[in-house]
This record gives structure tokens, sequence and C-alpha cells, in this order.
DNA sequence: CATGAATGAGAGTTCATTCAT
DNA sequence: CATGAATGAACTCTCATTCAT
């Protein structure tokens, strides 16, 4: 067996080392120690598989957008209306009980692209990948409304800006957000936004 | 007699330091050496004001709440709709060049709430009372629109949710955020909310 | 009035909250601030009175040993037994409740002793004193034995020894100690040291 | 393989680091820096080894009972009377000469037991177990000496407060003691406090 | 591959001391 | 006299990182 051969489930062992103790601990409070005792492995094993902290975080945010990624894809798309709340809803899930600790962490890695700048432009990069998605789902949904698509980007962040905001309740105001509270509400600001784009012609709608 | 006293302007000057620490370098980053240079004192100084860090994070918690409340309180409020853009537009418009250190340090705050279970409790009491505030203002705005009020709660919260990723997005992936997007978008969506409510229902009810 | 008329008042009310806060905090423990908050003042003032906190502890020194001089000195003496027995009263009556926190302080003065040369050596000369003394005594109580008195200064060296190591005891391990152990067995030890003296000459007394 | 774990030496080498540090420059003196310098260490290593620097003290305190008791365990023991004098000698030779840094260091524990609980519940552990050994031994010579026995924790307490003393006169006032006057004056007043027991029965012994 | 001992820089915090007022 | 703000050095302790084994 090659040296690779077992490379990448260390590697991701310890991803996930960091993202359980970054769960409950934050970025700074999760020690090389405490990642590598969630990962069931020793601090000196963690810097042989990675250079740097830095870099664990680097991977633990490619491994939270293929989460969501792989949560969307499975879902049904029928029409463009049920895409789009499938959409919503693979998002929001994660955070009503689905995978908590993958909320927590976004939350806290937000915050470290204030001072990381590699992790702002790879959180930066991930967060376009889901708006451009977004962008075409409404732009179908648009379309099937006879709606204009002029704005399709700022409705897609606006969701986006929704759907981030719910992660920061649901993870910082616990005790404010009623249960199953976040998918219904976003939805219906989502189709309310997509209400108030102006119709494609008002001639034919009449 | 003693030195004049200044207590409160130079707890002023530390909390501002630390906002300001805080907004390029995160909370941990901020060290206390840090923010007393911001602050342009010694490091003693700051414990002499302050018995720990943590407390020095309390007190810029209540400043940037303060920050956002006078913002509102000083805009005009005719009627209920314009009330609500009002909400919206201070607290948005912080982000969009007014105070974009204090909206990075609002995000480093719901990052250290995560672990910091005294900060996650203002933090949640600071969203409360915002909540509270635009709770009544949506209620106002369902009234005049004949609609029903059940749901103002959820709706309060939608907006901030929308407003909280709004931050996000501005702190965390500016180069993303066209000018002005945030305050027209999220107006928007929080009339479209409003909008998706059933109406009251005259008919029967006369 | 002329600047001293107040400044011996001052100092000790300095020296006693030295000595209250030594008692329970120790000498290290013993702060600035807290010895001015037990006296009543403020740290600044402590400073005025004293150049430096370890000469607030040369004077808490010689004030323990006038404490406990004053109370010998009142000690109604008559033949040469009883006043070996009211020294040691003297000094172990206050353990057992009359001054706890001057045994305290005396413990910590003692460990203090170790580093601080200037410490050592005003204990050792307090010490030198009260062997003197003692040694004086038990040199009229073995002449009323009718005893030898070239042993004097040991038995007057071990009887300090059982005072201080009754002492330590007293305030290091309170709860070994019966209430009203130490005098008594001190006074035993002595006499029982005095008696192993050879008797001065045995034709005499026989 | 790792490196060799080598953990108990190393703990040893800084316990026997603190207790260099502390002999001269008592417990808040000893430094980490200091005691990792004295222990041929860096300071973190120290903290690799030991949570705390009290917890290095906890060590030292049973490291320094080991002492006596292996001096004491080593002594011959035949009839009761040479045992009390080997107890006796095992722990007052420690001053003179013997193991001055112990003696210093066992100084500054009772004063570090004035104001640290824990230090002062080992401190009393210690000596309540060296009493329960003393009084043993004091009952039997007792009974070789057909004296009553009821007063034997009393006679074993005094005993172990002149020790006590002796080490404070040793290390505090060390100019003032005679090179090999401690341990026969306490034998002669451990043997005098014995003599001065009532006898078991006086008729018998007729 | 794997360990965990070792390092060294730097964190938060305390405190005797000084001094402007 | 008296205050308490201000300083700066030093403290304990933590931690990412390295490396001998």
């Amino acid at each position: 067996m090659s040296r690779l051969a077992n490379t990448e489930p260390k590697r991701k062992q310890i991803v996930e080392g960091l993202m359980t103790v970054m769960a409950t601990s934050g970025y700074d409070g999760a020690t090389i120690p405490l990642i590598a005792k969630a990962a069931g492995l020793t601090s000196g094993l963690v810097h042989y598989y990675f250079d740097s902290k830095q870099s664990i975080l680097v991977e633990l945010v490619l491994h939270l957008v293929k989460i969501v990624d792989a949560r969307f894809q499975s879902a049904v798309t029928s029409d463009p209306q049920s895409e789009l709340a499938a959409y919503i809803d693979a998002h929001l899930a994660l955070g009503t009980g689905a995978n908590p600790k993958a909320v927590a962490c976004w939350i806290c890695i937000g915050a470290a692209a204030v001072n990381q700048p590699e992790i702002r432009l790879i959180y930066q990069e991930a967060t376009e990948n889901q708006v451009t998605i977004l962008e075409k789902i409404c732009e179908k949904v648009l379309r099937a409304e006879g709606r204009k698509t002029r704005q399709k980007r700022e409705i897609a962040l606006g969701i986006t800006s929704a759907i981030e905001g719910s992660y920061r309740l649901l993870v910082s105001a616990p005790d404010m957000i009623p249960k199953g509270f976040a998918a219904p509400t976003v939805k219906a600001m989502a189709f309310g936004l997509i209400s108030s784009q102006p119709l494609t012609s008002d001639k034919r709608r009449t």
C-alpha cells in the first residue's frame, strides 16, 4: 500500500475533530490536543497530516460546503418553486437538529474570516457558489411566475442572508427560536421577495 | 484632591479600543496589549478599569446596542410602514460604511457566544430586545394592512435573521455585495413576508 | 500641630491592617490595596507613611513583640516557678483565642525570614530577647530547685522551641489541637526539662 | 515509539527544583522560571508535568514526609526508649545539616498553609500521620515505665511541637542555635514530659 | 507512521510603587 | 495630607509547533 492509502481517512478524522471541538469551544478554543483527542489521535499526528491549525480550518470549510451540497443534491427537484423550497430546507434543516455542529462551526468560520484572509477567501468562494446555484433556481422561479429576472442576484443574496442570519440566531440565541421556525419563515420571505418583482409584461397579464 | 476622576471616558476609550482591534483581529486576536495600544493606554491600566477581558466585551455589546438604538430613535416615525423601513435602515446602514467596525464586531460576538455562556446571554438579551421592538412595529404594520397578527413574532425573527445575515455577508464576503444592496432587499423581504400573512377577513368578522 | 502629630496613629493603623490581612492571606497575599482597606485608608497613603511593603512588615514584627512583652509584664511574679508558668501562659494564651491573628502572622514572619534577611535579623533579635528573659527565669528556677544552671540557655531554647512549635500547630493544623492543650503540655515539658538537670551537690542535699 | 517516557524522574526533578528555590526564596518567591532553572528545564515543561504551581507544592509535601519516614524507618528499634530517641533524631538531624533545604521548605509550607486551604489539609494530614506514629511509640514507653497512658496524644503533640519549633529556630534564627543543640534538648523534654505522668498504680509498685 | 516530550513566545492578569492633582 | 490613576515588570499558565525516538 502506498503512503497515501491511509492519508485521506486520517485527514477527515482530524477535520471532524476540529468540527466537533469548534462547535462548542470556538476556533481559538479548539486546541490541537483537543482536536486530536476528538479525532482519537495524538497531537503529533495532527501536525503530520496538516501543516498548521489554519490548514485544518481550510479543509473544514470545504467539508462543510460538501455537506450542504450533498443534502441539496439529494432533494427531488420537480418544479422551480419546490426546487427553491428544497434548497432552503436543505440548508435550514441543518440547523434544526440535523447537524447543529456544522452550523455552529459555520458561525465561527464567519468570525474567523474577519481576521484570516485565507479563510475569508474560501468562505467567500463557498458563498459565491451557493449564491450562483440559488440565483439559477430563482431565475427559473421568476420565469415560471412571469416576472422580470433582472434582480435575480439580489434575490439570491437576500435569501442567502436570511439563511445565514437564521444560523446565527439558531446558534447564538437558541432559546429565542421556536422549533421549526426558520425554514417556513425563510421560504415565506423568499417567495415574498420574488412576488415583489415586477411582472415581465403587464399587457399580457391584464 | 486626587487626579480628576475620569472613569467613564476611559472605559469608553478601552471599549472602543476593543471594537477597533476586534474588527480586524477577532476576539481572541484582540489581546490586551493591542486593545491598550488602540486606546492609547498601557495594558496595566486596561485592567485597572476592567476586571477581565471578557468584561470589556460585555460592555462593548451594550455599547453596540446603544449605537443602533440611537440611530433608530432619531428616525422620523410617521406611519407604520415607514417606521419599519426606518428600523431596517437604521440597522443596515451601519454595515454600508456607516460603522463597519461595529458590524464586524457583532459578527465576532456571535461567534464568541458559541463558547462563552456569559456572552451568549447578553447577545441573546440584546437580540431579544431588538426583536421585541420589531415585533411591535410589525404588529402595527399588519394592523394597518388588515392582516392577522398571529405570526408577528415569527415575522420579527425572520426580519432579524435577514439583517443578521446581511451583516455576515457584508463582513465575511464583502466583495460579493453590491453597494446599497442590503437595505432595499431586506425591506422587500420584510414587506413580502408581511404580505404573505392572511387577511383578517372582514366579511366573516363583520 | 506638627506634621508628626498624626503620624504614629496612622502608621499603627497600617501595621494592624497588615496584621489582619496577613493572618488570613499570608505576606504575599497581603497586597497594598488590601492592607489599605483593612486600615481604612487608601493605597497611596500607605506609601506616604511607609517606604515599602517590607518596612511595614518590619514594624509589624516589632509590634508583635510588644504585644507579648506587655502580656508577660502584667503577670504577677511571686516565686520562680510561677514566673516561668506565667511566661509560658503569656505566650501560649495568645494562640488559644486571645490573639490568633498575631500568632498566624508570627508563623508567616518565620517564613518571610527565610528569604528576607532584614526580617530574619529582627526576628532573630526579637527571639534572642525572649530567650534571654526566659533564660533568667530558668536560672532562678534551677537555683530554687538546687540544680546546676550550666544548661540554662539550652533549656530556654528548648522551651522557646516548644512555644514556637505550638504556634505552628495552632495555626497550620488547628483541627488537630484540643482546646487548652498547649499551655499545660509546654509547662510540663519545661519543668520536665528542668528536672532532668543534675543537682548542684548531692552531699548537701542528702 | 515515542521518546522514552520519563515522567516520574522529571516530576522529581521539578519537585526538587521547588525545594531548592523555596528554601532560599520562599513559596511566592519560587517562580516557575526559577523552579525550571533549578531543575534544568524550561518553564513550559514544568507546566507540562504539573497542572499548577500549587500541585508541585503538594507533591513536595509528600516528598518531604517520605524523606523523614525513610530516615526513621532505617533506625534500629530495640527498646521503646531508644525508639523514641531514634524518632526525634530522625527528625531533628535533618535540620542540623543533613537536609537544611527540607527544613526551610517545611517552615514555608506551614506559612503557605495559612492562606491555601489545600496545603493546610495536606500539612495537617502529614502532621497527623507523624503524631499517630509518635503516639504509639510514646504509649510503649509509658507502658515500659509503668505510667498511665491516658495523655499519650498530648505527649505526642507536645513532642511534635518541640520538633516543629526547633525547625523554626534552626531556619529563622540560625545564628542563635548552638550546633547539636536541638536533638538532645528535645529528647530531654520528651522524657521529662513522660516522667511527669502519674504511675499506673503506686500501691502495687511499692 | 506515530508518539508525546520539549520549546518558546505570548496570553491575561496582578501589584508595588510613583506622582499629578 | 490624601487620592487613586497610571506604570511596567513580573507572574502563572497556554499552546502551536517541532522533533527525537
